[in-house]
DNA sequence: TTGTATGCGTTATCAG
DNA sequence: CTGATAACGCATACAA
């Protein structure tokens, strides 16, 4: 493995001076670049990225937590920051948690331990608290609302669609809404969101055997619908988390020639495009792009990307 | 920022002994491994991971070259890796090509720069030719079949289940069978593949009319068949290569109230679920998890991986 | 069991 | 414009 030492060697100059050949710098007359260059070239050399990391004090790699790679929301965000990453010559470190907290407080060890330059958490299962408190080791980005926490952030506005989503449901006179989510609003953001939006709306909490947690999937989709038949809950109006799930849930009904509740998806999937239901884009390519931006200049602050409510009920 | 020789010097051991202590190590008595790691403790001190890596020579990151991730193939094989790799605590660094023969170039060229150990391409631009050159600068696995090019790859073997799929197709009867592709068949392997297999079974090329390329989304299926209505090319069956495709191909058909000819899909999408029609699932978790294997072990083979007919036509 | 010294491959500072 | 040398932070062969 050939060094910086040996083409110093070789060409009879300093390794100061290869060095400078290298990183196209000034202070090297154009005669000896000449030299130098052809020796590099002879030697077929190239430096080595980890030791000029080290010597910079920088990886110019981003490390991306990420819960899973399934669900769409995270591969949006994810082409948003590949393709700031990519313009700016940036590597990016996929992270994947699986909301594990104690993968997530390795991911956070990783950045104290320089492995990358700063974190950009797509969702996170631990307290946004305990985050917040690894800035000090480098920049944390985080891809939700923060509330009070004072981290970086970019996210998605959705809480001004969902309110215009649910105003929407309530002036088509719908009453009993069922509501599908990810993860339980204690500690999930956009949970809470979601759930304040109704309140905001209807002036109360949503009846909460109507809300189901832990759906993820089509099939979640699908056990959800079961859930509200077997116990006789009939939503007439049901929000679901994806427009995939949406559809899970609608063959439920279909498959047991039951009438189908009216519903919503998210996420503006193929899915809701084909079948032609009502969705909400939550931009999330944006936020992706916004939150490398973040994340590589360092600055504290929160970037609100407002989603959009696309509806494909035929009503106004 | 408090490094090895601060400890060192607190303690009044050497940086030896601190290192020993920090990486679990025999030949340490239990009394001045507890006093170090007090002082760690204490100074909430932890080792550089880049410096770790130069000393150690190995980066224990890999790069996964990806043309775009929208598209299921690469998402699926990026989940297969990258679960695989959380097991072993290795990095993965995504590598965005869009194809792009440059930036493929630049990728080998940061392997050779030991940005990472080794290399993973889930799809190339680059001839395998050139791409297995860079061979001596460390493991690099590709994810097509890589014909006689001496390189590790893991693979669906998708030819056995396209001959069947055709062989179907030819045992009921279908005569003008149109084929959606990504790429040319003369720069994809998969495409090429496809028209193998075709010839095999029916004993001619395909009628070039028929084939449609650059395909990738629910709109371009949307597209071509516009193209095949257009210029009354009438194909009977039409083999696609995305069940999303599959869709937007048959939605133009609808929409125009003609009849749709009948098809088949590919990757086993939620698509081809929710409309239940005949797909082939090519296994890409498993792809991606053996070319991982192939990466971190360095061994030099190749691993083809069956791919799975799922005749949803009701027809056997 | 512990310490010393050197290597890993660059970049950066400062002197010339 | 060029060079010597000190960082960068850690691991490890060898010595004690």
């Amino acid at each position: 493995m050939t060094n910086i030492h040996d083409i110093a060697k070789m060409t009879g100059y300093s390794v100061s001076t290869v060095s400078r050949v290298l990183n196209h710098k000034n202070y090297v007359s154009d005669e000896v670049r000449a030299k130098v260059q052809a020796v590099i070239d002879e030697m077929d050399y190239v430096p080595n990225d980890v030791a000029r990391d080290l010597s910079r004090g920088k990886t110019y790699s981003i490390g991306v937590v990420l819960p899973y790679t399934k669900h769409p929301y995270f591969t949006q965000i994810l082409n948003g920051i590949m393709s700031e990453a990519f313009e700016r010559d940036y590597r990016l470190v996929v992270l994947p948690s699986a909301y594990d907290k104690d993968k997530e407080a390795e991911f956070l060890e990783q950045l104290r331990r320089k492995a990358f330059d700063a974190l950009i958490f797509t969702s996170h299962g631990l307290p946004l608290e305990k985050i917040a408190k690894y800035q000090k080791y480098g920049p944390i980005v985080c891809c939700q609302y923060p509330g009070n926490v004072d981290i970086s952030a970019a996210y998605s506005e959705r809480i001004d669609t969902y309110v215009k989503a649910f105003e929407w449901v309530r002036d088509h006179n719908f009453e009993r809404i069922g509501i599908l989510q990810n993860r339980d609003y204690h500690v999930s953001a956009t949970s809470e969101m979601t759930i304040k939006a109704y309140q905001q709306v209807f002036n109360k909490m949503p009846e909460s055997d109507l809300i189901v947690t832990d759906v993820t999937t089509y099939d979640d989709g699908h056990n959800a619908a079961k859930y509200y038949v077997k116990n006789e809950l009939d939503p007439d109006y049901v929000f679901c988390n994806s427009d995939d799930i949406a559809v899970g849930f609608k063959d439920y009904y279909l498959e047991n020639n039951l009438k189908v509740p009216e519903f919503m998806g998210q996420e503006n999937q193929l899915s809701s495009k084909i079948l032609n239901f009502s969705t909400i884009d939550h931009q999330f390519e944006k936020v992706g792009a916004s939150s490398f931006d973040l994340a590589i200049s360092g600055d504290r602050k929160q970037i609100p990307i407002e989603s959009m409510l696309i509806n494909r009920s035929g009503l106004v």
